[in-house]
RNA sequence: GGGCAAGUGGCGGAAUUGGUAUACGCGGCAGACUUAAAAUCUGCUUCCUUUACCGGAUUAUGGGUUCGAGUCCCAUCUUGCCCACCA
């Protein structure tokens, strides 16, 4: 007698699928195409991890899944290879990062390979490969040209452990994402992606996709759009002006103050000799202090500057101040301070006794009883428009300051373009040179790829700039006869990955980034599933498919259809798996271990709903594999039954696991194929019972499954079910009395549909007689979908 | 501080439009096979009462709507996530 033998089995059909090739996607197919990728892995030294498993799983089942619906499937793979990691571990050992990757890589796809994944190996792509950052290169070539790629001076967040400028989207609570360090503010000059020229679309169309609602929600967060009016305000005795941004310019005859963040470079002309001293020294101070520090301690501190603004409506002086409670990257980075009506005006405007000016009274029913008041009401104080509701006023003072050449209405964004230069080595490098007088130039496109050079020292220079800036043969460069230094900054590795869903569709082509026609033909992708970068990547990748849309490139405006958000995987012990605590969970151990890949990846998937976080169980995937043992043991080592005993159990389960993998429930696919699997046990299989059952298994244990069916002699053409044979001969029928269950009767499934049927088996059954007898029936309810009966009695 | 989501057995979790709560799996208990153990197979397993039947209670807590509520509404508590001086 054999058993199962997990390991012997899967070698066998990976062997076969390595030769055969039956996961290469057609372009241009005539059947419905259907592109699916996971988030490509950062291939790391350590492997592939349990999260991992769980990710690419729950596209291997929907790649199967679909193939065997007899859709043309593309199903890719790739590398995000760049980044500090290998930086690092390069100025550690020595090591060159581009060997250290190549490493890396091997053992990922062999990893990978050994899970069973069905994946078009002949289309990989590797971030770090000149064949591909040469076009990563002519994407940012693209950018400039339309002027979307530009140069800034400005304060930027600095990791002074990584040594490198960070976007917003890497600084995480004050501290850098990878390191964990705080970031400081630094003055720098550095290159940007202007993403906010499309932030509307991408705000607008957020809500058209099939995304979970806490990305989508997120990502709008994140964008921050808010609609208010920028004002300009005179500066007394001097003839310039201060604009600041608001929201709620119907409180502008409340303003008796002006607030400038510690940055704003217009402090200089406002200070005098008597304030200069100390507002310089708060400047100084705030700079200094680290993000937390400063959001921390929500006491507001400020300086006057000795300098006074004119209000527009009031006509009155108002003095202008300085306070870190301002921020220097948002609106205009100055303030009106309306005291009366904002929280934060109003704690400055008690610590500093600064007049405060009512003119929005609350609602009579307010229970609100502090002396600030932010809400909508009838305005007081405000001249012509006293009287009149805040809402009202709002559009009317806007047109006031339209007519008056003082101010228009702005939309402004919490969003800040992308900061994208990076000052390692580790990178794509930025196809750009400086002409003696520092201005840029594109490296004109036949001269890409700009290569990073093989060096040795990988550290950073002292003066801030990457390890590029020693290595004199990269610097030189001759463009159109004249002589430039090259930039030394890298891209964010952020810019790599905005664009490789494109590039899986034609990974080989070497006279473009990719090809019009086969991009269109597979993109958008359809399915995208990761757990991570929920604003980053996410945002980065929808801003360069509307930029490469408008430019011709693209033939849709959105990347990514619908996207699956995983949730990750904690260690037995409850916790976050790390090698420092030890409690980590190989996932080819517990291949190796005996239970195999299809055990592995089903019980992942069986784990719980996959977008939420679990716990791993080393006992849980033991019930697993043994569900794997009876599926077998069913094919290999029972006695077939020749009667046709489970049509509707089994017609049922196909109509059960198609339609949760259509819904991504894939742990209640599994578990209806435990029960379905448990009914045949109980009454014996025929045949066909288990070709289903092959065949529905296939995308979870792809090894078994092929073995199960190959011995039965079967395609493996997804099944379909008929609604007709779902129902059985007799049903159960509920009873209740007064919304309390009293009884069950088998009746014949013809009558299910019959309401005066229903009611006579109900009435008629001796055990609800006991609840019923000697009381007046008021009521009766009758489902005949559900097949229940509620008798109300009083 | 603001916003959102969630709270179901000893545990992970199911319940698709308001209609049989606790599917499936783990763990536990019992039995079969075995000299024995493991493996496998078969039962039982929300709680209280009961030998058993019957009955009662139960989806964080309290109230409401309804013939009927895990599901809808209100309040409270707890947890998680996101944002956090964004004018």
């Amino acid at each position: 007698m054999s058993h199962y033998e997990p390991l012997k089995i899967e070698e066998k059909w990976q062997k076969r699928w390595e030769e055969e090739k039956p996961f290469a996607a057609k372009d241009n197919d005539k059947r419905p195409k259907m592109y699916l990728a996971e988030m490509f892995p950062y291939p790391s030294g350590a492997g592939l991890h349990v999260g991992h498993v769980r990710n690419f799983s729950i596209v291997d089942c929907l790649a199967r899944f679909y193939t065997q619906q007899e859709m043309n499937v593309l199903r890719p793979f790739g590398y995000d290879t760049f980044g500090l990691p290998a930086e690092n571990y390069a100025i550690k050992t020595g090591i060159a990062p581009q060997d250290v990757t190549i490493t890396n890589i091997d053992n990922f796809r062999k990893q990978a390979k050994r899970l069973g994944y069905a994946i078009d190996w002949d289309r990989e792509v590797n971030t770090s490969d000149p064949n591909y950052y040469k076009w990563t290169q002519w994407c940012f070539l693209q950018l400039f040209k339309k002027g979307l790629a530009y140069q800034k001076e400005s304060y930027q967040w600095w990791c002074p452990v990584d040594q490198t400028v960070l976007a917003n989207e890497q600084v995480e609570n004050g501290c850098c994402w990878r390191c964990g360090h705080e970031v400081e503010k630094k003055k720098m000059k550095q290159w940007f992606f202007k993403i906010t020229a499309y932030a509307d679309e991408l705000l607008d169309e957020i809500d058209s996709l099939d995304w979970p609602e806490k990305i989508k929600v997120m990502q709008k967060n994140w964008i921050g759009r808010s609609e208010g009016a920028e004002v300009d305000f005179q500066i007394a005795e001097s003839g310039g002006k201060i604009t600041v941004f608001t929201t709620r310019p119907d409180t502008i005859f409340g303003s008796t103050f002006m607030v400038l963040a510690p940055e704003n470079e217009l402090i200089d002309e406002l200070v005098n000799d008597d304030t200069r001293e100390a507002v310089e020294k708060y400047c100084k101070q705030a700079l200094k202090k680290s993000e937390i520090e400063r959001q921390e301690n929500k006491e507001k501190t400020g300086v006057f500057t000795g300098s006074y603004v004119i209000n527009p409506a009031t006509g009155k002086e108002m003095p202008v101040w300085v306070a870190d409670y301002v921020l220097s990257g948002y609106g205009t980075g100055a303030v009106m301070g309306v005291p009366a009506c904002d929280e934060r005006d109003y704690q400055f405007a008690t610590k500093f006794e600064l007049p405060i000016v009512k003119v929005i009274e609350k609602p009579e029913n307010s229970t609100d009883d502090s002396p600030c008041y932010a809400g909508e009401g009838e305005m007081v104080n405000s001249g012509p428009f006293s009287g009149k509701q805040s809402s009202e006023v709002r559009e009317q003072i806007n047109d006031w300051l339209e007519q008056q050449g003082i101010g228009h209405k702005k939309v402004t964004y919490r969003m800040r373009d992308w900061l994208i230069s990076r000052q390692r080595y580790w990178g794509c490098p930025i196809p750009i040179a400086y002409d003696k007088k520092g201005n840029p130039h594109a490296i004109p496109e036949d001269q890409l790829p700009v290569m990073l050079p093989k060096i040795d020292d990988y550290k950073p220079d002292s003066t801030g700039r990457s390890a590029l800036a020693k290595c004199d043969e990269f610097l030189k460069v001759t463009i159109n006869g004249e002589e430039m230094t090259r930039e030394t900054d890298t891209l964010d590795g952020y810019a790599c990955s905005s664009w490789y869903l494109w590039r899986y569709t034609d990974p080989h082509n070497d006279k473009a980034a990719w090809d019009k026609k086969i991009v269109n033909y597979w993109a958008p992708l359809d399915v995208y599933c990761g757990g991570d970068h929920a604003v980053a990547h996410l945002l980065y990748v929808r801003f360069w498919c509307k930029f490469f849309a408008d430019e011709g490139y693209l033939g849709f405006r959105e990347p990514i259809k619908r996207l699956l958000y995983n949730g990750y995987i904690n260690a037995p012990d409850g916790k976050k798996m790390s090698k420092s605590k030890g409690n980590v969970i190989d996932p080819l151990d517990v291949i190796d271990q005996g239970y195999g890949a299809d055990t592995l990846r089903t019980y992942e998937l069986f784990i719980g709903p996959y977008d939420q976080k679990a716990t791993w169980s080393t006992e849980a995937i033991g019930g697993v594999y043994r569900f794997m043992n009876r599926c077998w043991t069913l094919v290999f080592d029972s006695k077939l039954n020749t009667e046709d005993k489970n049509i509707a159990y089994r017609h049922k389960t196909i109509k059960k696991v198609t339609e949760d993998i259509c819904r991504a429930n894939f742990n209640t696919a599994v578990a209806a194929m435990m029960e379905y699997v448990n009914e045949l046990y109980k009454n014996g299989a025929n045949k066909e019972d288990l070709i289903v059952l092959g065949k529905i298994l296939k995308p979870f244990a792809p090894h078994l499954a092929s073995e199960m069916l190959e011995e039965l002699g079967s395609d493996d053409i997804w099944p379909k079910w008929d609604e007709k044979l779902l129902v059985e001969d007799e049903i159960e029928m509920v009873v209740q009395v007064n919304g309390k269950l009293r009884g069950r009767i088998m009746i014949p499934a013809d009558d299910a549909e019959d309401k005066d049927k229903l009611e006579a088996y109900a009435r008629a059954d001796e055990k609800v007689k006991t609840f019923t007898d000697g009381k007046d029936i008021i009521k009766v309810i009758v489902i005949p979908k559900t097949h229940l009966v509620n008798i109300v009695v009083k």
